[in-house]
DNA sequence: ACCTGAACACCGTTCAAGT
DNA sequence: ACCTGAACACCGTTCAAGT
């Protein structure tokens, strides 16, 4: 199986104050009434939390806590919780673009592999960090008309699919159909692939997930070949 | 668009009881303390809900609310509230693939747009039941360690899936591999397909759903049939 | 055997009050 | 401008008690 990926993810901000404790007095000038960046810590404890308990411990009052700050603070920063839910999501989109950026450029010169190993960073990305990635695609953050942190997210993704298949269409290996298009399909069958896989659906159909990926891979790019050389 | 398809699922039970009333005397011997088949009117009123209001309104005490019993009531039935949507997600199941046997059998002698009907029966369902679709894939019933009902409800999809690809096999359409991989994947890209446009992103990129799910399916049969062509 | 009512811990959200 | 504390409505879950 694939491992977890080192990302920029978790910075481990760690702020957690000593709640509670009797005689705490305030030692130097360390313990200020205001954060400094709030927003930024309860990303962080989200992140955290979402990784150590799932999705269902992503509760407002978690994060408060884990920040070490008070149940309302949080609500300076998001307006509910859906809009913390929308940061999150915020965040792991740019991580998983950054990780497919990076798969990318590690193939510079050989385009028949560039939709390979995006691929293969896109699915390694969501098991790596399967409640992220639910969070991503979740039903809090489906309509996006009031957060429009995570308006423009999919089209980075489509760009890195579709930059892919460019560079095959530059080598001649896939025909001249709309880029677009044919990215918002590879894009479904990664994104189903991670979830199927998430959801425990291709255990004992394919040898490995390697394998199911790969002929995945293969019958998307003898597809996009294809409608070429049938026209 | 796609229309709603009227489908055996919602048995408008409606077992609602007058609740609070002062002066609610029971006629006849209608209000029975015990209710018969609760079990089926929670799962009635769950889906109810789940159309109504959308998966976040589906709580166990709305549900047993909507089925006019008490909130502790359902736990004779469902051992939590995972164990409900459980059950909700097993009559999605059945459901879905009520309507793919339905376009199956409406194309019998067709074995080029089996597949084909599959794929327009799949994307439809999901997309006239988007919080029920939901359900089926989110992450509450996604360990199926101790939800023995949803266990084997993949094999159900996957059994239709591979079906068609294997009348296309019969018909030389598509190379000898793997059905079940290939199937994997044409799942993949089915699926993926919906929850991406459930998400909205897909707006915008094609013309048309129909549009996208044609492209969708003609890489899929082509991408199958080189596989064998190129051996 | 099946259902009710009260209770507990927890959560989202609000709002007056503090610094 | 930013954070706290108390409060309200709601939820999952339990358990003694009712029929």
């Amino acid at each position: 199986m694939f491992t977890m990926s080192t990302l920029p993810l978790f910075h481990m901000t760690s702020s957690r104050r000593p709640r509670g404790g009797g005689a705490s007095a305030p030692r130097g000038r360390s313990r200020a009434y205001h954060h400094g960046d709030l927003r930024s810590a309860l990303l962080a404890s989200a992140l955290e939390i979402l990784q150590r308990e799932g999705i269902e411990g992503l509760t407002l009052r978690a994060v408060a806590r884990a920040a070490g700050v008070s149940q309302s603070a949080p609500y300076r920063h998001f307006a509910d919780r859906r809009q913390l839910m929308a940061g999150v999501a915020a965040q792991g989109f740019r991580a998983m673009e950054q990780a497919m950026l990076a798969e990318m450029q590690r193939t510079p010169d050989a385009p028949r592999l560039g939709l390979k190993m995006v691929a293969v960073a896109y699915v390694k990305f969501g098991l790596a960090n399967p409640a992220l990635y639910r969070v991503m695609f979740g039903p809090e953050v489906a309509n996006t008309e009031d957060l429009p942190e995570l308006r423009e997210t999919g089209r980075g993704v489509l760009g890195f699919v579709s930059e892919g298949i460019r560079r095959l269409q530059e080598a001649g290996l896939v025909g001249p159909g709309d880029p677009w298009l044919m990215a918002v399909t590879t894009w479904s069958t990664l994104h189903g692939l991670v979830m199927l896989t998430l959801d425990g659906q291709t255990h004992g159909v394919a040898p490995s997930l390697e394998a199911l990926l790969d002929e995945a891979t293969r019958i998307m790019m003898f597809g996009m070949a294809g409608r070429s050389s049938s026209a």
